[in-house]
DNA sequence: GACATTTAGCGCGGATCTGCGATAATTGCA
DNA sequence: TGCAATTATCGCAGATCCGCGCTAAATGTC
């Protein structure tokens, strides 16, 4: 074990005052034909973003997906740091700081536990306690800005897909609808064709694609 | 004195393992005709940023203030979060997070105390210690994409100022040369003019403005 | 086999943006 | 009184972007 640090007064960094510090998420996806949508968990009778406190030594991001899977049996994938609250007086149970994240997370990963969970779209998550609007309207604002330039940067998509079913993807997440050519010409020439044609559809079939 | 909040295990939160958390400040300032620089601090023979521990139920932003006054004799203006750096080996005193902020302040406010700091170029700060390089890079990156669309929105210049003089600000927090139309094309719908114009030099004066 | 349906992409007019040169205005200085 | 210096603005040509319509291609369905 290794020696503890101790100041010029002789004191350990834990003999001053700490805050706890805990982490809440907001979990973006996008259910099939539906609105961009965010996972809410239940506590007592109230919805909320999952959060949790850190663990001793913990990385933030590992805090994230443990609160995911415990709180909502999910399994994220890679929490992104938006911003931390530090309003001393936002959390009647103490002095809390919370980081709030965002992670993206493909529907089919979401089998969620419909006891403690549920996926409602974001315009539909009503009045959330502890700042959680925020946390939400941040979330939204950057996955939109993530998404006005490069083709699925998330990975929302199943590999390989049709431009349209990515357009209707990113129509899905900017909330109005995009022009067809402005799109593809954008999104194209950062895709890789893997040769191959869709099948199954009227119409003459939709070229594969997948992320360069 | 409120209550002191139990869980379930009827326990406190100030129970649970609870990190140190410190804050860390990029200052950038532009120097009368030199580049876009960065406020260090010595401790012992090394040039850091400044930073502090934050102290009880202490705001972030207070914390970063009082760090800048204490460690430099600098009153900061306007603190704004960065990233939270959580790596748990990163400070060997201990476990600590530590929250990146960007304070912009005008050259007129910093009358440092030059025992403890000093002021140099940001492509000059070299080798910093806890990962502080990555917090600088970070803040460059920021100042350069708020300054690319508005008109100083830190506010740098003394009011009012000329549209040279505000293109040479850009200019020098860019660091690259900006096209002269297109700058007033961008710029100037976004500011006011005062009416009044500029004396003293040789050539027509120029107007002044203020931002809008 | 004719037809509807869907994808892919070309072409064009219009709008906007960009860089540059030219010019006028106004001052200090020789 | 000229002259250099500086600001301010206009006009233009080229580039780029944008939306739209049209056409061609390829498929399933009737």
């Amino acid at each position: 074990m290794m020696e503890t640090y101790r100041d010029s007064h002789d004191r350990a960094l834990t003999d001053y005052p700490r805050p706890s510090v805990a982490v809440d998420t907001a979990v973006l996806t996008v259910p099939p034909g539906a609105a961009l949508s965010v996972l809410l968990v239940r506590t007592g009778d109230e919805w909320r973003l999952p959060g949790t406190f850190l663990h001793e030594r913990e990385r933030l991001a590992d805090a994230v997906l443990r609160s995911l899977q415990t709180k909502a049996g999910v399994s994220g994938l890679s929490p992104r740091q938006l911003h931390v609250f530090d309003d001393p007086a936002r959390d009647n149970r103490g002095w809390v700081l919370s980081v709030a994240h965002l992670d993206v997370v493909p529907w089919s990963r979401l089998t969620i536990d419909e006891s403690l969970a549920k996926i409602v779209p974001v315009t539909d998550a009503g009045a959330l306690p502890y700042g959680h609007n925020e946390i939400l309207d941040q979330a939204v604002a950057s996955i939109r800005s993530s998404y006005a330039t490069t083709p699925d940067p998330a990975g929302l998509l199943e590999h390989p897909f049709t431009l349209r079913q990515l357009q209707q993807l990113h129509e899905t997440i900017a909330g109005e609808p995009l022009m067809r050519d402005s799109f593809r010409r954008a999104m194209e020439p950062q895709l890789a064709a893997t040769g191959e044609l869709a099948a199954g559809t009227v119409g003459k079939p939709a070229r594969l694609f997948a992320r360069a």
